[in-house]
DNA sequence: CTTTTTTATACCCTAAATGGTATAAATAGT
DNA sequence: ACTATTTATACCATTTAGGGTATAAAAAAG
């Protein structure tokens, strides 16, 4: 599962907009929805405040294995 | 186990230096090094660059679980 | 269908991340 | 001890990520 799926899928199951989750976790609207479209050129202190809302943060993980 | 150790164990294990490690990685020298110190505002894509060297890539884990 | 809400796209601007390099410090080897 | 190797720190220049905003598209609600 990639990690906009992961954030939409979280911000599904709270019923969160993005608007909201993004005000909540601290991070702009237009970061947020970069992360949700996958771009892969970000930072990572930004990522980890939005899955620190879900009890979540980045961390090294094997490769190809998927997880569930 | 943080980011930092993670990597400064795997280029261990691997007998590479950071000068080595970054040119394999097709980062630079300063963003390992960076790295290897724990900086939180790394470029997730350039991270995923190192640790595909080692099989790993970021995602997302709980927190507060340690991985071994 | 129409209206409302939500999400996506397209700009501008500033701050800062990255690369490079040069020097200093620390570590390893003899 | 000394020397060679590795790592850390400090600077400059370029690129770009992120915030903001305005508009457009899409989805949901009525």
């Amino acid at each position: 599962m990639s990690l906009s799926d992961f954030v939409k899928e979280k911000r599904a199951l709270t019923k969160l907009t993005q608007p909201e989750l993004a005000e909540k976790a601290g991070v702009g609207l237009r970061f947020l929805r970069e992360l949700e479209q996958g771009k892969a050129t970000l930072r990572l202190d930004k990522v980890n405040q939005v899955l620190g809302l879900f009890g979540y943060e980045m961390g090294p993980v094997e490769r190809d294995r998927n997880l569930l």
